[in-house]
DNA sequence: ATGCTACTTGCGTTCTTGCGCAACTTGTGA
DNA sequence: TCACAAGTTGCGCAAGAACGCAAGTAGCAT
């Protein structure tokens, strides 16, 4: 059996990263990370540059916030959000130049 | 409508890419690819590492072959897998710093 | 040819994801 | 308080993914 409650143990390791890596697997939360690239961005911006519905945006801000990438910010009635590291940038990158 | 005919498109790139992030997306994959990272092993010695059924594992290798990220060789009556591109390795370092 | 080992494939089940649509919440301003 | 705008949440469905198990294929040795 392992051990999934010891955080620092190698398998719980990967589980964080398995879940960090499904986050990126999807087109279009990859071009909400790009799009954050440039600054925070809202919920409604963020569905249009990516042409999907709100509900459905704010469906893979949930999964983008839920693995660590993104961190919100309300101001008003709108939500920001914005990239939690730039390493995540770095990511889509490898990613891209991996795929290529 | 989106256009995934031309390959060199942002929207196929990042569909391409999606599905590299998609092969990394489970730790026992990510436990393949890290052990690949010390040279080639074949499918049997790949199970018993991650502790999984082979027929199981060759489901995986399958998932990584399509990604590309790993290649196949024939010796006799075992196959041995590898790392098709070092910066794969890259990735799962930087998914883990990520995830931490 | 027979048997053995190493993989792959097929099949059925269960669990997870992505999506659209409707309903609900929260904040703003008249 | 009422209406409106911006997000979130709930629900149902269709497609996909992971797994175990059984069956099939490929190469080697006797």
């Amino acid at each position: 059996m392992i051990d999934l409650t010891n955080p620092g143990s190698l398998e719980a390791e990967r589980v964080r990263s398995a879940a960090v890596a499904r986050a990126l697997g999807d087109p279009k939360r990859l071009c909400v990370l790009e799009s954050l690239g440039t600054g925070e961005a809202s919920v409604g911006e963020l569905a249009s540059r990516v042409s999907c519905q709100v509900p459905n945006m704010s469906q893979h801000l949930l999964v983008l916030r839920s693995a660590g990438l993104v961190t919100a910010r309300r101001d008003g009635n709108t939500v920001y959000y914005r990239l939690s590291d730039p390493r995540i940038l770095e990511a889509c990158h490898l990613l891209s130049s991996i795929a290529r």
